[in-house]
DNA sequence: TTTTAAATTTATAATGATTATAAGATAGTT
DNA sequence: AACTATCTTATAATCATTATAAATTTAAAA
């Protein structure tokens, strides 16, 4: 019956993920809004569309997704957790003055050197902060 | 008659910043302890020499020191805010088994794309995370 | 279809890092 | 010494996250 569902479900069984609705809603929301939305965005969106919602669902489902390695934890500010579905590597650069956030481009691998070679590594942040060109031009 | 302390205090008034006695203490643990300390360790290593010290007093000066670009925060963890006495530019891998921090050194430009060009760029930060070869021994 | 058990969601309370506020202490100046 | 601005401290407030237990849903069995 709805196709988009159907393959939301199966990305979840996959992961040995049970395909509850708050969970289809939450993988949909971020697989469409690439934005890194923090716990609270994404919880005050589907809300409107899911009335009986709870916050703590929202975060026992992204730690589920962690586990399962369908989302990552965007590491950018210390003080609100924020989500991206997992896709190809790049980086995010915060602008200080309007908070923005921007992805770029990133060669992941360019910058490893030797010394990490007997690591493990499982995943890589990069994060720049800085003035965006918008509020640039403002000054 | 204190060479150290005229150094630290030096630096301090550099940056505009009045040399008070915690102010100096909080920079000279920064320079010494290079490992990446929480507030809470900040705090609990200097209370034993200052025991009228508060831990207010400590996140005030850290905040003071990030204005003055002394002191940069280590995006690693986002429960827990890190801080670093700013150095040459490195990267930070947490192992998520023993949870160490190690330093490792970058190429820290070999990554920028063009897409950033006409960004000002204030700082860098690069976070790997995995299992350290001591633990990947152990299994 | 009912029953039952397991898993999931929800509401609520608890925790813990950080921030805000105001009172007290300190240092520099006239 | 008195005055003033700054710094430090103690305390309370805030806010994201985690923990807990009750309520609901799901899936399977009878």
């Amino acid at each position: 019956m709805n196709q988009k569902i159907d393959n939301l479900a199966k990305i979840l069984i996959e992961k040995n993920i049970k395909p509850s609705y708050q969970r289809i809603k939450i993988l949909e929301y971020l697989l469409n809004k690439k934005n890194h939305p923090t716990v609270d965005k994404i919880f005050s969106d589907l809300v409107k569309e899911i009335p009986t919602l709870s916050k703590a669902t929202v975060y026992n489902t992204l730690d589920l997704f962690k586990e399962a390695n369908l989302t990552r934890i965007v590491t950018i500010e210390n003080n609100e957790t924020r989500y991206d579905a997992k896709v190809s590597s790049h980086g995010h650069f915060k602008c200080e003055s309007c908070g923005s956030i921007f992805d770029f481009e990133i060669n992941i691998d360019s910058f490893l050197t030797d010394s990490l070679e007997h690591f493990k590594i499982n995943g890589k942040n990069v994060y720049i902060n800085g003035i965006c060109p918008g509020c640039l031009q403002k000054d």
